[in-house]
DNA sequence: GAGTGTTTAGTAAGTA
DNA sequence: TACTTACTAAACACTC
């Protein structure tokens, strides 16, 4: 009984995303109705709420820290003003579903009406979800404006001065690329995309966007040279002027180990941060079943993702499904029932033990003199070959994942993450010397 | 003039 | 404490 003092059991229920205390009843005025913008709660928790009495409210996102919903928004179907829902947790095959249900069940924020609570979004994600939303391979800033003022009721009544934030961000970001407008189109200013280097990264990262470590520093600057035209940055896209005057990359300073990488992971996926690659994610790939009729081609050209890059070879298909398939391709000793569509990479954080239960057979284990780095290393060129091939032939991944991945096992490429995780696993989880 | 795009500067928060 | 990231504000130039 005294336990309860210095218990930490509550902490399990605690809840992060509780009850926004200033949600208004119903929409309000011009705001249109709630009906289409329901979020994720019913789908994802469908056994009820556990809230804690502790549960901070979530009316201030900058009060927790602690955006309210976990995964990424996805518009459905062809509704490009549908409000963003929240399907990942709601996914059965999406690796935050697990997580999710460790968790306890968010209250709904309906942002398309409620004009009080900001968006825990980053302008960069809104502009991404914007343009995924337009299934455009271009958009334009405006298009971007409407869509956030269409779902996301606080930029309606906000001042302007936001958009001038998202100008300053599609300017600033790497990850957004100008296209200019033609001649023969009218028209003001230019059109926006992502740029098709980054791509890769949308599948790749899954972190957070904070804090690129001196070793994912190195990780891009020092990358193996087949590797220099590259555009990789594992840890989403930096400003397109950089601070220059940090050039003097501390060796040292890295994510120090794989445990703490993958807590870090974790944490921003409590977090329910959105960002960047959790988009992605959901539109390369599984979760973007909640577009309905949308396939992945459809996905990678609303995401402006040329098809420019092109490698020869037979691992095209291997790499591409193991991409695709990242979880499942690695996990693929998970009963059937675990099975699943894809998602676009595997989700260390709740499959570090797939990843366990395959190692025989991805031939890990005799890496094991190596440090970290070089086991990333050795695995980079593959990885980043696999999201180049991802964009190439998205179709045949989504239709023949498994046979592919079974011809060649010991070739699946491992993301930074992915390399982290195993490492970790096999560190954590395994006997010594097993 | 309005909208768009770029750039600079400052602040706050998070992290090593 | 240093650094990164995100945000905000503002100035300026350009185009329609």
């Amino acid at each position: 009984m005294d336990d309860s003092l210095t218990s930490l059991h509550w902490l399990q229920n605690f809840s992060i995303l509780s009850a926004d205390p200033e949600r208004p009843v119903g929409a309000g005025p011009g705001c249109p109705s709630t009906q289409e913008h329901l979020y994720l709660k019913r789908l994802c928790f469908p056994g009820g709420s556990s809230d804690s009495p502790s549960s901070p409210p979530a009316a201030d996102t900058a009060t927790t820290g602690m955006p309210r919903y976990l995964g990424s928004p996805v518009t459905s179907g062809s509704d490009s003003s549908a409000a963003p829902r929240f399907s990942s947790c709601a996914h059965p095959g999406n690796g935050y579903s697990q997580l999710s249900m460790q968790t306890s069940p968010p209250e709904e924020v309906d942002y398309k009406t409620n004009p009080k609570v900001k968006p825990p979004y980053s302008y960069a994600s809104l502009i991404c979800m914007a343009m995924q939303a337009s299934k455009q391979p271009k958009v334009t800033l405006s298009t971007i404006y409407n869509w956030i003022t269409e779902n996301f009721c606080y930029y309606r009544h906000a001042e302007p001065s936001w958009q001038n934030s998202i100008r300053h961000n599609l300017s600033l970001n790497k990850c957004f690329k100008k296209v200019p407008r033609q001649k023969d189109e009218p028209g003001k200013g230019g059109f926006w995309q992502i740029d098709p280097q980054y791509a890769d990264m949308f599948v790749n990262g899954i972190f957070k966007r904070r804090r690129m470590s001196s070793n994912q520093y190195s990780s891009s600057t020092n990358r193996p040279s087949n590797l220099a035209g590259s555009p990789y940055q594992p840890q989403g896209c930096k400003r397109k002027h950089l601070s220059h005057t940090k050039n003097h990359v501390k060796a040292t300073r890295m994510t120090d180990s794989p445990l703490l990488a993958r807590e870090a992971h974790k944490a921003d996926i409590l977090k329910g941060d959105f960002d960047l690659a959790s988009v992605f994610d959901d539109v390369l790939g599984g979760t973007y079943s909640n577009f309905e009729d949308l396939d992945i081609n459809t996905a990678l050209n609303a995401l402006g993702c040329d098809m420019e890059v092109s490698v020869q070879g037979r691992q095209h298909s291997v790499g591409l499904s193991r991409w695709c398939n990242g979880g499942d391709a690695i996990g693929q000793s998970q009963p059937v029932g675990h099975q699943h569509q894809s998602y676009g990479y595997m989700d260390l954080s709740t499959t570090s033990m797939d990843c366990m239960a395959s190692m025989g057979e991805l031939h890990i284990p005799q890496q094991l003199h190596l440090n970290q780095d070089q086991v990333l290393q050795s695995h980079l060129p593959q990885f980043d070959e696999a999201s180049i091939m991802f964009l190439e032939q998205p179709e045949e991944a989504v239709l023949h994942p498994w046979e592919e991945i079974k011809e060649e096992p010991q070739e699946i490429p491992l993301t930074l993450d992915q390399g982290f995780g195993l490492c970790e696993g096999f560190f954590t989880e395994m006997q010594p010397w097993e």
